[in-house]
DNA sequence: GAGAAGATTATCT
DNA sequence: GATAATCTTCTCC
């Protein structure tokens, strides 16, 4: 029993997620984030995201409205919003309030901190540098799916661990978002400053970069053919 | 039902 | 820097 609420008090509490999407983004850095499986616990230190979502983010899931697939980002704060994209790859969100606000924040990349064994056996044998690098390899590292999607971060077996940030010493940087065409002069990507962790080319973390041109799909290549 | 796009990643040149 | 891989989701007719 007490070691129940032991537990549960390592766990960031919900007020922590029910801020502006900016403020718990900044706040995520530094935060060790922890997935417990049947196959053990894989931990990592969050060294960069990225903030979507408000009325005006044209580059959100939820501009659109509400729809099966976003329906988590319109729910209450401190809950994973995990979404399928590009045929083979899941990215972790954690959403943030208010309630009904439709904001979340993209989980980039992870310094890896404990489970390696079983992140470096799901990552099919990468460095240990690529391990959690990229939305992608997070979500991989960690085991995730769409099955997690609307999981209560606040209970686990998926939880932000309470307490102060570790970051290291390093500086918070600010920059536009990674992978994008449409709001890309929003610099709402944030991520600890010279960390190894970090996704992204040198010329991402520069100001004023530009993402570039979407390359040609196969269905548009044979249309533009 | 068909077509198009996608908050990515790994690999090749 | 260019491109393939791969499939869910959404929009449009």
């Amino acid at each position: 029993m007490r070691r129940r609420r032991a537990t549960e008090r390592r766990a960031l509490p919900r007020p922590f997620f029910d801020r502006p999407v900016l403020t718990v983004a900044r706040d995520l850095l530094g935060r060790t984030l922890v997935r417990r499986t049947r196959s053990g616990e894989v931990a990592g230190r969050i060294v960069e995201v990225e903030a979507y979502g408000g009325p005006t983010d044209a580059a959100s899931h939820a501009r659109p409205g509400r729809t099966a697939r976003n329906a988590t980002m319109f729910g209450p704060p401190g809950h994973a919003y995990v979404y399928f994209t590009y045929g083979m790859h899941y990215c972790l969100n954690v959403v943030t309030g208010p309630h009904g606000r439709a904001a979340a924040v993209l989980i980039r990349a992870l310094a890896p901190e404990r489970g390696l064994e079983l992140a470096r056996a799901r990552r099919g044998g990468v460095p240990d540098e690529r391990l959690m690098r990229g939305p992608g390899c997070v979500a991989q590292a960690l085991g995730l799916d769409r099955a997690d999607d609307g999981t209560d971060l606040t209970r686990g077996p998926l939880w932000l661990e309470a307490g102060a940030p570790h970051r290291d010493g390093r500086a918070t940087a600010r920059g536009p978002r990674i992978g994008i065409r449409v709001a890309v002069e929003r610099r709402w990507r944030f991520w600890l400053a010279g960390d190894p962790a970090v996704s992204g080319s040198k010329r991402a973390a520069a100001v004023g970069h530009r993402p570039r041109s979407r390359p040609a799909t196969r269905r548009s290549r044979l249309t533009l053919a």
